[in-house]
Parts: structure tokens; sequence; C-alpha cells
DNA sequence: CCTAGCGGAATGAACGTTCAGTCAGTTTCT
DNA sequence: AGAAACTGACTGAACGTTCATTCCGCTAGG
């Protein structure tokens, strides 16, 4: 029935999410999504055309569910600082604590897969939607910020030690405590402050 | 004869180094790297035990002629600033001209084959050995440099927005020039100094 | 009893790896 | 010197495995 098709939906995204995430996505067979999911491998395909429908699935779910935890999380009677590192670092906070949904994600971008949702994402951001808040506090704040960037290093210099540092933390080569992040969070406001 | 054999070897590495920067371990066959080199399959097991072995020794070249060239590159006479500035834009300049070897970097570093590497580059790098030129600058101006921020951070905020820019560069959203390169070299100072 | 949902054996394609045969070059024999 | 035997790098068809996908028999709810 409805609930119970709806279960079986989310059972397999999750055991899709974990095992990707863990093996890849040439290294986990449908098989092996289907027993972890306890499904039996053909009603994979009731619920999903083909395994790149799965794929795009679990990035929808995942994505859909970082975006809302960190927009949840925003206070707009901060500084323009104080927001960019409040936002930076329940990113990392997040993800830290997420680690199935970041290696997906660094699976997923560093794919065939994401990259038609890298561009959109990309197209989406110069065009400074409400959808990524950190886009609102580059144009909210741009007196504040170094005019001679453009916005790709604003973004590189935002997300970029933030995917560094959380590799690192996932390879377990480095433990995140809260000073780390704090001072992350900072050292990415002084790189592109006035 | 001697010269043959070793001009196959090479054939078999260049092949193998783009296939997997293009198509990724998984979607490069042994039989298309072949092909490429033009080399019958089995030959290529007579140079390299098996897949694995072939990832790992293009990983090795590929590393070693990086090395080289950012090495090479250093002018000792400069100010830890600008030895610093010059350091990453000659890092990102070689990255950016050379995508194959960045894409296959990034495939490796991310995928079980790098984790062994990655470890050790990152133990070499608390002793500080001379082989990583970036360490060399943190431990020469540790007193131009904002001492509460420990090593994971300084390389965050060093690699970090270079890997960001190159992914975004290699996926055509961004074209890097001169002054993008410069202001990403500064800003990363910026983040890390006192 | 029927039907919609389900499971997992069956299928075929693609892969990494092997191995028996080929052949150019070298050595040995006459 | 010429022929015969040998050597080992090289090849690609063949093998076994693994995977995504299909398909048909089964089960349970109505």
């Amino acid at each position: 029935m409805t609930t119970t098709l709806k279960n079986k939906h989310d059972a397999i995204l999750a055991a899709a999410l974990d095992l990707f995430a863990d093996n890849g996505f040439h290294c986990a067979p449908i098989s092996q999504v289907a027993a972890m999911a306890g499904v039996g491998v053909g009603s994979i395909y009731r619920y999903f055309k083909d395994k790149d429908e799965l794929v795009h699935a679990v990035f929808a779910k995942v994505d859909d569910s970082l975006l809302q935890s960190i927009t949840t999380s925003k206070d707009p009677t901060l500084s323009g600082r104080c927001e960019f590192i409040h936002l930076v670092t329940a990113l990392i906070h997040y993800l830290d604590t997420h680690p199935q949904e970041y290696k997906f994600f660094e699976q997923y971008y560093n794919s065939p897969y994401g990259l038609e949702n890298k561009r959109a994402k990309f197209l989406q951001e110069n065009i400074a939607d409400k959808s990524n808040p950190f886009l609102n506090i580059f144009s909210d704040n741009k007196n504040c910020l170094r005019q001679d960037l453009t916005l790709p290093v604003y973004l590189a210099m935002t997300f970029g030690p933030v995917s560094f540092l959380l590799r690192e933390s996932l390879s377990g080569l480095v433990t995140l405590d809260e000073a780390m992040i704090q001072q992350t969070a900072e050292a990415s406001w002084n790189a592109i402050k006035a």
C-alpha cells in the first residue's frame, strides 16, 4: 500500500546513500542496495527507472535536507561577518556530522552525474536566487568585502577550505573541534573582507 | 630492445593517464588503454602486475612531475608573502595547464587508491620534510602567520581554494586569468597572515 | 478468485586477467 | 657464412566473474 510503498522507497534511498557513500557508485551493486534495504532486486526497478535515476534521487533528497538544515539556522539580526561565520560553521557542522551525506556529495559532484547539477547551481548563483544563503551574504555585504574579487573567488575562499577540511576529517587525518571550525570560518572571512 | 620497452612502458602510462582522467578508473577498461597506447592488451600485464599497479604507477609519475615543476620555480630571495603567492600561483598555473594531471589527482585522492598516499603525505607534512615547499614556508614564516591557527587550517586555506577554483575551471564554469589567480593567492595569504 | 506488488533466478553485456601461439631477433651448429 | 634452433616480448581470443536489468512465478489484500 501507500505506506508500504513509501517505506520501501525510503529504505532503498537510505541504503543507496550508505552504500554509494562508502563504496562509490560502481562498487555498490544494485543487489547490495536491495539486500541492505530488505527488498528484492526487482523492486528497486519498480521505484526507479535505472541506477542513474536512483543516484539522482539520492542526490535530490540529500541536497534538500542539507539546504533545509543550513537555512533554518539563519539569524538575520547578525552583522555580515557574524552571519557569514555562523553559516560556514553550520555548514561544516552539518557535513561533519553527516559523513554519509558528505561522502555522497563528493562522489556525485566529482562524477559525470553531478556535472549538470553543478552547472545549474552555478548559473543559479550568478543570478543570486534565494536558495543559496551564501549568495545573499555576498550581495548584502558588498561594502564589507574586497571589491576587486570576483564571485568565483568568494566561492573558492568560502567552500574550498570547507571541502578540504571535511575531507581530511573523513579520512581520519584531522579531528574537527569547535576551535578549528571557528578559526576556519574566520580565516575565510579574513580572506574576502575589505 | 630497451628503447622499445621503455617506449611501450611510457606509452601505456600516457594512455592510462588520459583515459583515467577523462573517464575515471572504472570507465577506462584495460582494453581501451591498450588500444590508445598502440599495444596489445596482454602487454600491459608485462609491465604492470594488474590494473591497480598501473594506477599507482601513473600517480607516481604525475606526482613527481608536479613536484618538480613547483620546486624548480622557487626563488629564495623573496619575502614570505611573495614566496607564498608565487608558489600558489605556480601551483594553479601548472594544474590549470595540465588538466589531465589534475583530473587524475582528483580521481586518485578521492578513491581508495589514494588513501594510503594521502595518509603518507600528511604524516610527512607533520614532520615538515623538505619535499613539500609549502611546509617550509609555513615553518620559515611563523612570525608572519596567525599563531592561533593549526597546520590543518593553513593547509585548508591554501589548498582548498586552489582545488575549488581548478574544479570550476575544468568544468568550464570559470576561465582562470592572471588576475583571478593572483587574487586567490593573495586572499589565501590574507586568510592565514598574522 | 483476482490482481497489484514483489522477489530473485535468469540474462546478456562488459570487464580484468590469462595463456597458448606468433614472430623478430639472437645464438649455436655445421 | 648460412641454416637451424632458441628466446622472450608481444598479442588477442577466451575465460570466469560481476554487474545492471528483465521477467515470470509467487504472495497477500480485496
